[in-house]
DNA sequence: GCTCGATATCGAACCGTTTCGATATTCAAG
DNA sequence: CTTGAATATCGAAACGGTTCGATATCGAGC
């Protein structure tokens, strides 16, 4: 490994001046600059990032903070938000604390001990001691997805409530009263978010929700089988399911499907999220998506933001709220 | 931020005392290590881990490389990875080359520059221009899943030749003989060996294998889907269907059944690696699955034992291959 | 020929650690 | 009391960059 000394040996100068050079800063004579140039060249000279953070305080690391990887919505986030930061040379730290709400302050803390430019974090806490923690953090973050009360920080999501606001109307629009809502655990920010637009809808269309409709599952898809088993066979029987995510709207289709009923025949389905094998499922699950692209997308701008004017300028957090999108597929049918 | 200049003055100290002290290095007396202890907490002292690594001359970062994040199968992966490594204080950083093999050399030079300890890989490249930079890296590097010829380092991946061949004597038991294969594209490693594994398995039951049922595919779902919708409706259809990946036995499920046939009545179905969504699909698909966690384990255990013996004692590149293990579902018939 | 200002270059300090060689202190043995 | 070894502590030099203030060089204007 060639070091900045080793170039200024090669090429006559002072150190001082080949960091000047390199980095097109003060005022070098080109002649000088080509000598440097060269000398770098030749000795195959790289910068170590190391040296420069010191430096700097900082390093051009982002941490990622997310509860499950597995997830494809985090792999793809991951994905995007990775595309942007490569963009001003950062790097990703991604930390999967495995659902494990209590190791997220473990994690930030280490994250903090590395110096990273910034965080982005899906958190699953939502505690007073987790927001104190993030209120005193030195350290640029932006949330996503998932919101922590009483804390200002910047905050990207799509509109939850609206995505199962949309599924409902959608619904109700085609004829149907009796709609069961799978929901998930309700610690979790989002899946209280989506019961609300659940409700909001039914309410804002005059329909009386039954409770024992509205069941919380988890958003894995086991329960959610098991739910739409046991609430399709009763007598007085939905005709319409609004699952609050992927897997749950899977394992209601694989339910219906055991019974021997017939989706959209005898009951409609509709789901949040789109997922891998989305195209491949028959019949194709309507349901809204969340432009995950986009939601990433505004997470790293922001963060590099908050990375370069560091306390700067816009110091009030921002909040952006994406429009989930409906995508109509043939799970849905109109009764009369 | 206190530095350690801040605790030795407060402890009245020199700042390699503090070092000494707080390291349990050399020879400090317990007196003066109380009294530096003590300091350190009042002043809520944490070491520099950059400073640190400036000095050691690489970080406690690992970076592991991945062609599709998104994938589940690198997600758990991912997850496992961490766990392990997170043990020793080392932190991922994770880089997703989307697929692309010619971001390959550019994502690692950046962690080259970044001067992390090690690097986990499962590369997309396998020509000899890549070979010959990873012949000349410096830093220690481990492959998993996909391997590249002609280099000498670490590999761990499941025995996929295995896995086809496992599946497809499973339904020669069942008394299968017109087995179709769905395989992936054959610039994948595995892609490769999974195609193997399945001739040999064919071979070794003396049974000719008709071309027009070996077909690539790729990786994904749809074109799974196409491929087994053109066969089944052949006059000569195939009675069992081997796919190469999760995705396709998926796809391939879902012609099946939009074609009026019934799994395993009609056609038997097998796949290799289990999904989230696994348990959900009736019928559950016969598969193999690849130990992930071990996969994981042993790549974090590898990295982090180069990392510390760094071009030390076990300098001769070590390969682990994994047994893949055989699920049996409900997606298999015999037939007479 | 001298002064002034702009342009080039340099040396040294600094970022926050670890570690090596040197010095100061302690204690036991002679 | 002296000596020598063991034990404690220190100062300074790295690690590899960036940046600030100082100095050297140069051409232009008088």
């Amino acid at each position: 490994m060639a070091t900045i000394r080793d170039v200024a040996k090669l090429a006559g100068v002072a150190t001082s001046t080949v960091s000047l050079a390199l980095n097109d800063k003060g005022s070098v004579s080109a002649r000088t600059r080509a000598r440097i140039r060269a000398a770098a060249e030749q000795l195959g000279y790289e910068p170590s990032v190391m040296a420069q953070s010191l430096r700097r305080g900082h390093n051009k690391l982002i941490g990622l903070v997310l509860g499950d990887i597995g997830n494809p919505f985090f792999g793809r986030l991951l994905r995007s938000v990775d595309s942007v930061v490569a963009e001003s040379d950062h790097m990703l730290i991604v930390a999967d604390t495995a659902s494990h709400a209590d190791r997220e302050i473990k994690t930030l803390d280490q994250l903090r001990r590395h110096r990273v430019g910034g965080i982005i974090m899906a958190p699953l806490s939502n505690d007073e001691d987790f927001a104190a923690y993030l209120r005193k953090i030195d350290v640029p973050v932006v949330l996503i997805d998932q919101y922590v009360d009483g804390v200002k920080l910047d905050y990207v999501c799509s509109d939850n409530e609206l995505a199962t606001t949309m599924l409902t109307e959608y619904l109700v629009r085609l004829g149907h009263r009796r709609i069961c809502y799978l929901g998930g655990q309700p610690h979790w920010w989002t899946a209280r978010l989506r019961l609300t637009g659940f409700r909001t809808a039914m309410a804002m269309s005059g329909i009386d929700i039954d409770p024992q409709l509205e069941v919380a599952a988890d958003f894995s898809g086991e329960r959610a089988y098991d739910h739409v088993t046991r609430l399709m066979t009763h007598p007085n029987r939905p005709t319409a399911i609004v699952a609050a995510s992927n897997l749950m709207a899977l394992g209601a289709l694989q339910a219906i499907n055991d019974l021997g009923f017939d989706c959209p025949g005898d009951v409609s389905l509709t789901g949040v999220d789109d997922v891998p094998w989305g195209n491949v499922i028959k019949p194709r699950i309507t349901s809204v998506v969340q432009p995950i692209e986009e939601l990433a997308e505004i997470a790293a701008t922001w963060i590099l933001d908050r990375i370069e004017t560091r306390g700067g300028a816009t110091n009030s957090p921002r909040t952006h709220i994406a429009m989930p999108r409906l995508v109509v597929g043939e799970s849905c049918a109109r009764i009369s």
